[in-house]
DNA sequence: CCAAAAGCAACCATATTTGTTACGTCCGGC
DNA sequence: GCCGGACGTAACAAATATGGTTGCTTTTGG
């Protein structure tokens, strides 16, 4: 249990749930989607629940309720997925305070600061060029 | 303690290893080190560890001995850094094995694979675009 | 009213990270 | 050749995150 897959559980849910709208599904429960991604129910409503709070899935509560897209596949980007879902940094700064009395520990962390945003930033912007359509388009080749 | 600060403890310490050097003292030993990062002589050893394994650093034991550069500032990337110290990756695969009765259980892991490794890929040109030499400069700035 | 399903809280097991202690190993200097 | 300083490393503890599980509450269509 390294390193999260909650961005990975959410594409796949994403995907699942376009490619079952395409076949007439409108709305499927936490268990039918559990049940391709092979986990329990109640991470994907936790996991849903992150995307919902973006706006990128819809979920109804009550008889014959579940999720559905927010809105087209198409428009639902893979960074939209990761702001949804995972807002840690990909790298960490000092965890406690370095040595103020050194010019090394006084300065360098708004310049590590800026060269993580800077990287994260490209990061992002790679997943900002691919969309749930084009995941699941690839799947189905 | 949550994300690791494994590349900016080992950054920390590079760029602090070049401003010793540059003031005349060409080694340091894990405790000077510790010092200025505010952390434990063991964590800097198994930093430094790493560092060395990828011929960042040299190490002397013995008697009076310490850390030292392995080449040049300028030509130490913080690519390298992140290469050196065991870097994981940025976003995980499932946990276990989706279920290959779906057809995005069964297609989605080489695509998220993919996508997963362009988006490291801008990630890892970035970081290599700055060198210890550069960070230390603005630090100093 | 009822039943189905989301929402949510409380756990548990596991893994990782950082920190700490302790000890082995190496090696320059005397 | 010994000695002491410093790296190398193993073992362990505390804190945190993740994934998983159970159980209960809330909502809502029929």
């Amino acid at each position: 249990m390294a390193a999260n897959s909650r961005v990975t559980i959410a594409a796949h849910a994403l995907a699942w749930l376009e490619l079952a709208r395409q076949r007439g599904r409108e709305v499927l429960t936490s268990d039918e989607v559990a049940a391709s991604i092979n986990t329990n129910a109640v991470i994907i409503r936790r996991s849903l629940g992150d995307l919902q709070r973006a706006g990128l899935v819809t979920a109804r509560r009550g008889n014959g309720a579940g999720f559905s897209l927010g809105r087209p596949a198409a428009e639902i980007t893979l960074l939209d997925i990761w702001l949804a879902v995972s807002p840690e940094p990909l790298l960490a700064l000092h965890h406690s305070e370095p040595n103020l009395e050194c010019p090394v520990g006084r300065g360098i962390r708004p310049v590590l600061t800026d060269l993580y945003d800077e990287a994260t930033d490209t990061f992002r912007a790679t997943l900002a060029r691919w969309t749930v359509a084009d995941v699941l388009e690839r799947i189905l080749a």
